[in-house]
DNA sequence: CCGGTTTCTGAGAGCGCTCTCGGGGCGGGG
DNA sequence: CCCCGCCCCGAGAGCGCTCTCAGAAACCGG
């Protein structure tokens, strides 16, 4: 056991190794950081002492010259409960996890609930100990994009940003599932069924999910009635509420489009409960293809499939890309194209 | 602007504070960390000239000499795909993220999927980035406990750990629901409710939450019929596919006490098809208290509510009162109670 | 007004690492 | 045989911070 070895509460430093290899402090590092230009001899006498000493780089110290953390802050905005309540929040996560651990990055998740936490976050990113950030559930009065923005952090949106100028700001890069798209061919499916009266039960339209899905199933109506449309809340009690709203409007409707699984669930539990059958008199379609919930509906539900994971994949791809190549332009902008799940509601 | 505030990227270093303020970096450095033993009229300068420069102190420089990070790590084993399914995650995370808030901590994810990973995140803490660590779903072949042991960093788990041994290691500490005392007040209720002929669906075997509901299931009987007991896997199949074994097995059953409340869901489904009338001739009891399950089922589930939020808070609050005085003998584990939620179908 | 405390402050070392820079060794061309 | 160029390697500076240590300043009693 060496000298230095001990003298930093037992973890070995480079110092360490490089003197029980033989060779100087930098020649380690060389070696530890890809081996590039140090003679095959050297080398292996270097890898041989780190795996004797077991010898781990202190990242700290790495940070503090290379000003790089090798760790991405992931920012969840949590006063929208459904993303912590749907299985969303973890599919996500897992995304991400999987693309970072590619990129041996790890992930810092910062949770904000209130002003104080949005204040903390900003703090934390400006002490510079991650190198990007990953924001979900943008609301317009989020400080978050601005700081980074500020800190020269690169960051990329979980979602399409709603607030006006968002769109055409080229700073602002986010990766959304392809809500219109999905609402859609949800729609075009009902018609397909034959169904002409066909409802929509919204989510809350200060959510640009809520009001792509929206304009989705408008796509298909330009000269809609607006009495088929109703507006929920993405839950299941909402789902009900707007249910029982559609049906004393347009009792004749013959099929609904809810814009979340759980509203889907509440709208066929109403049309049940009013003597409706599903899919028969009335065809159902939901969205997100929650497994909990599409796979337990009676009738199964007919619903649209989003790539969560595969857009926290994304995002993170993006975001690293643009670690890696700062000069780069800015990328554009990812729709993740959605897709329909055939089950028995329509 | 001074000549060493360019000199880094723009970032304010307490050098160019302390430049600002006419004082040296030790004091500078004094009154950002609390400012003890500083006169008054230094503290402001100094403090003037932080807000003007808003300095923030880079961490990685911190870290680099005080040996703290200010940071711990959260480990899940994800096989156990559960976890991720279940709104436990997310919830577990909430507590965890409130309770390092408060104590200025920051969270670092990391998921494990296999072998791989698990060398990944050994690295990871290797490096000495997290003061902590949070081990969550453990595997008796997970290496991390271990790892962490000979890393000498402190760590809690959640849930408790299944090996043999594990129970009398007093470096073991873990955080748990009382599984067993909730299965005790379930299958009291529906004994309460004059039911004689009560049937339990058990979780996986291998997993500890399992074992210790069907055990608090035993405990009331003692001389049990092994016919009423079916093993399940948590799932809402595996309740299907145990509720109609036990069917056959014991067509006279009044009761069942299933170990999830997918299970229970399941379960629900399989007596209704059966022509069982739950509660009135079945009494059926869950366990977890899934919001988007228990309050969804026909009719309302009945079952056990355990405080998952609470048990990431208390697994940080045990870590990091660790942390700040490690010479403390080890906090023993920790059983946090569960409750009985009554509602329609027992 | 002076010596002894006590309270504050600044100089400087050092945390573990990267990276520049220059020197030494070696090979090849003149 | 000499010189130039190339390839490796080591010395050393420096990243931004904390913390010890010693000296300066303020304060007190005699």
């Amino acid at each position: 056991m060496t000298e230095s070895e001990t003298a930093t509460g037992g973890r070995p430093t480079l110092e360490s190794v490089a003197e029980l290899a033989g060779v100087s402090r930098a020649t380690a590092s060389r070696v530890v950081n890809g081996g590039a230009g140090v003679r095959a001899v050297l080398r292996e006498k270097v890898e041989r002492a780190v795996a004797e000493l077991g010898y781990v780089p202190n990242l700290a110290a790495r940070t503090l010259v290379t000003r790089r953390n090798r760790a991405i802050g992931v920012v969840v905005a949590e006063p929208e409960a459904r993303f912590f309540s749907d299985p969303f929040f973890a599919q996500h996560l897992r995304g991400i996890s999987r693309e970072l651990a590619a990129a041996d990055n790890q992930m810092v998740l910062l949770l904000a609930e209130d002003e104080r936490d949005h204040e903390r976050i900003g703090r934390y990113l400006a002490g510079g100990h991650v190198d990007g950030v990953l924001l979900f559930s943008l609301h317009r009065s989020d400080p978050t994009p601005e700081t980074a923005q500020r800190l020269g952090l690169p960051f990329v949106i979980g979602g399409r940003p709603g607030w006006p100028g968002a769109e055409s700001d080229r700073d602002l890069v986010y990766v959304d599932n392809d809500n219109r798209g999905g609402a859609r061919l949800a729609v075009q499916h009902l018609r397909s069924l034959g169904r002409t009266r066909i409802a929509t039960i919204t989510g809350p339209l200060d959510q640009t999910s809520s009001i792509d899905r929206l304009d989705g199933y408008r796509d298909l109506f330009p000269h809609g009635d607006g009495d088929l449309i109703a507006v929920g809340d993405f839950t299941a009690d909402g789902g009900i509420r707007a249910m029982t709203e559609l049906l004393t409007r347009r009792p004749d409707l013959d099929a609904v489009f809810a814009a979340s699984d759980a509203m889907a669930s509440g709208a066929i539990r109403v049309l049940r409960a009013a003597g409706r059958r599903v899919p028969e008199d009335v065809a159902v379609v939901g969205f997100d293809d929650v497994e909990s919930i599409a796979a337990w509906t009676e009738p199964r539900l007919t619903t649209v499939r989003q790539e969560i994971e595969e857009m926290g994949r994304l995002m993170t791809r993006l975001l690293l890309r643009r670690l890696n190549d700062p000069e780069a332009s800015a990328p554009s902008s990812v729709i993740i194209p959605t897709g329909l799940v055939v089950r028995e509601s329509a």
